[in-house]
DNA sequence: ACAATGGTCC
DNA sequence: ACTCGGACCATTGTA
């Protein structure tokens, strides 16, 4: 058993007595189960969405060329370079900079949108050319006879996260103007529904308790919202004057606080000064000392081992700690602050993942031999585990008995471990996986 | 075939 | 001078 699992026993958090390699075991035959499942594309839906927006395509091209006053290929960031900034002589004070002349990234165009009307134009076209080439377009070509899109799951990530590839499933839309209708068109087969279960703050759950932060681990157990928490926090002001605005910026710094905040890169997030950045983060450590401990004591365990370890023992070793070259050892740094918040995140996941799948194949399956009812009243169908995406699964089930497996995944999932905070996962049930 | 750039998700 | 953690994939443009 390791340190981190030896002394979060001690802290009264209730961990099974399992390592990550036995937790990669007992999750690859699910991970096999899932594939070969796989989930129902409405493939109209997406031929319907992908005609009306080859068309808005069009539209947006044709005005984009007469706003800059010649034809180019707006998907090359080179032509597009040179059209705004040489053409169109749109200033380039704040803009990041590429090898060869000035980003083209929307991060960067938003800095100048007021410039000029062909900004938010180029914008619009780089969302949906995304939507069409990546999305629309192939996944309906890889659906099987059923009509359903199977994925490939791995588990050679760095830190012990699931991926998903030919295709991804872990990167579908759901942000943004078109967002919700693309993932609309995943939908339940007749009959079922689609359980959609996702932990809430998982990782910053985590780091509370791998931390022992005394304030982040106050406010999770009063069930505080826990970016006005910080807002107010970070701001010095009473919880019921946060502002929407403050919350945003709290919430930037909680995420960041995940990755290994630096100024420069909330600032870059926020599109805000450095010293404004430097401030938030200063005052977030000034309270939350747990965090500011934790931190030093990753980078400290990365030199003396070579590695930093997740609560159930996934390693991630470290060997450009010690670089000279400053960017590289700071990367570094920031690697192993994240990798035992986001790796013990996953192995959570996984253990519910194989306790949910043992639960709906004992208690809501029906034996493969038979094709009637069983004594638990199900139908012919199975439930069955469809998609994970690092804080979410998604399960389909009967429709008769989608309430009653709905509070089975709930209730596993909150349960699987006992942190030193609660666990809270929110469940929706729907005809797709919008809802 | 491959690097660079950009964008989607958690 | 210059970066935030982890993935996958599309397009352009060069080799």
């Amino acid at each position: 058993m390791n340190e981190i699992l030896e002394k979060a026993n001690k802290l009264g958090m209730k961990i099974p007595a399992i390592t990550s390699e036995e937790i990669d075991e007992a999750v690859k035959p699910v991970l096999r189960e899932m594939e070969k499942n796989g989930i129902k594309l409405d493939v109209k839906v997406f031929g319907k969405l992908e005609k009306n927006l080859a068309s808005e395509l069009d539209k947006l091209v044709r005005s984009i060329h007469t706003l800059a006053g010649r034809d180019f290929n707006v998907a090359s960031p080179s032509q597009l370079a040179d059209v705004l900034f040489d053409e169109l002589k749109l200033p380039t004070n704040n803009l990041k900079k590429t090898k060869d002349g000035f980003s083209t990234a929307a991060s960067e165009l938003k800095k100048i949108e007021d410039q000029h009307k062909i900004i938010s134009l180029i914008l619009e076209y780089r969302e949906i050319a995304k939507l069409i080439s990546t999305y629309l377009k192939p996944l309906p070509l890889l659906v099987d006879e059923n009509s359903r899109l199977h994925t490939t799951y791995g588990m050679e990530t760095s830190t012990g996260r699931l991926n998903s590839s030919e295709p991804n499933l872990q990167n579908i839309p759901i942000r943004g103007k078109y967002g919700e209708k693309i993932r609309s068109a995943f939908v339940a087969d007749k009959g079922m529904k689609l359980i959609s279960a996702d932990y809430s703050q998982i990782e910053l759950r985590v780091v509370a308790c791998l931390a022992q932060d005394r304030a982040m681990i106050e406010s999770f157990k009063n069930g505080d919202d826990i970016h006005t928490q910080t807002a107010a926090e970070i701001f010095g002001i009473s919880l019921s004057k946060v502002t929407s605005d403050q919350r945003r910026k709290a919430k930037a710094v909680n995420f960041g606080i995940v990755y290994g905040q630096t100024p420069y890169g909330l600032s870059q997030s926020l599109a805000i000064p450095i010293d404004e950045a430097a401030l938030y983060i200063k005052n977030y450590f000034d309270i939350h000392t747990g965090i500011k401990n934790y931190v030093n004591k990753m980078i400290t365990m990365g030199h003396d081992k070579g590695y930093v370890e997740t609560l159930f023992g996934t390693r991630r070793y470290l060997p450009n700690l010690k670089s000279h070259i400053r960017y590289i050892a700071e990367a570094e740094e920031r690697i192993a602050i994240n990798s035992p918040v986001q790796g013990t995140a996953a192995e959570i996941l996984k253990l519910a993942m194989i306790e949910l799948d043992k639960r709906l194949s004992t208690e809501y399956r029906v034996p493969s031999t038979k094709g009637a009812a069983t004594s638990s009243g199900l139908g012919t169908r199975d439930s069955q585990l469809l998609l994970t995406v690092h804080d979410e699964l998604v399960v389909e089930a009967p429709a008769k008995h989608a309430d009653e497996i709905a509070k089975l995944v709930k209730e596993v999932m909150e349960s699987v471990v006992t942190l030193c905070v609660p666990i809270e996962a929110n469940v929706s049930i729907g005809d797709n996986w919008n809802k």
